[in-house]
DNA sequence: TGTTTATGTTGACAAATGTAACCGTAGAAG
DNA sequence: CTTCTACGGTTACATTTGTCAACATAAACA
């Protein structure tokens, strides 16, 4: 449970994570084999990256005689639940529900997802409120000209 | 219909909006105290990002005698959307079921909100696959040690 | 064993971001 | 009318991020 900040992963970084993470591990070579598939960027510029992932703590290295291996400190759904969850804290509660039907609409989900989900919210309808509230301005005669619509 | 670029507003950006699309329009006064009640920013920050929302477009403003009133140029609800779209592009196609599912358990939703997603869900389980693909690596010989687990 | 190569380390630099002081002017106050 | 002040504009500066090139060294090879 390394107390990593998720959160301070760029988008670059987050891509070769995602690689990493797939492979369960990789060497440099590796990443930037494949990285370079999909982006032309140098050779540099995705070493700099493994760094800062390092620094981050985001991975770890073994030596593997003269290379490293880098590893994951954190598991990628985790890393996706704390990302998915950081958002949602800066957005309007008010609007949450709008927003994850229009997500879940776009989207392709599996039978089991789809399945998994119905079981979620059929349990929450049983202990959901009518209403939410607009938090968008700190309390205090909250004038939501939405909330009063 | 500006094409604005939503993907590009900061967090700290993003607060000042939420202020802005709740109240409908503000002026900076007004979005300075508001912020200020949640944030010890100084007023030239809040003007910095004010402007800087303008520049990006995410503003425009109207003249009030000798004062600005700011408005946006997106509805927060797509702004919203766009951003939650992005952000789950990022993610690995197979495991974004589970992040949403875990996102929906740890959320307060509207009876309303929940039966419209019963709805969105009721209807997409008819076709739903079976198995949906990581996406992580750029094709050609997909190893990824998580698909074939 | 001298040379080429692969891999990791440093230093760089522009653009974006967070954060803020300072300046000028149209009104408010005296 | 002179002074003060609120508000918007301008400038500034340290970090972070995206992108690299240059360098050092252990290995592989000639």
């Amino acid at each position: 449970m390394p107390d990593v900040h998720v959160d301070k992963m760029t988008t670059a970084e987050w891509e070769l994570m995602r690689i990493i993470w797939t492979l369960g591990k990789a060497g440099s070579r590796e990443v930037i084999e494949i990285i370079q598939r999909k982006r032309d960027w140098t050779e540099s510029t995705i070493k700099t990256l493994l760094s800062r992932l390092v620094k981050k703590e985001m991975l770890t290295t073994t030596k593997d005689g003269r290379n490293f291996i880098y590893h994951a400190t954190v598991p990628e759904q985790t890393a996706m639940n704390e990302t998915v969850d950081d958002l949602f804290d800066s957005l309007c509660n008010m609007k949450k529900g709008a927003v994850i039907t229009e997500l879940l609409s776009n989207l392709t989900l599996t039978k089991s997802d789809i399945e998994n989900m119905q079981t979620v919210l059929a349990d929450k309808l049983t202990t959901a409120p009518e209403m939410v509230e607009c938090d968008c301005i700190p309390v205090e005669g909250t004038s939501c000209n939405q909330c009063t619509k």
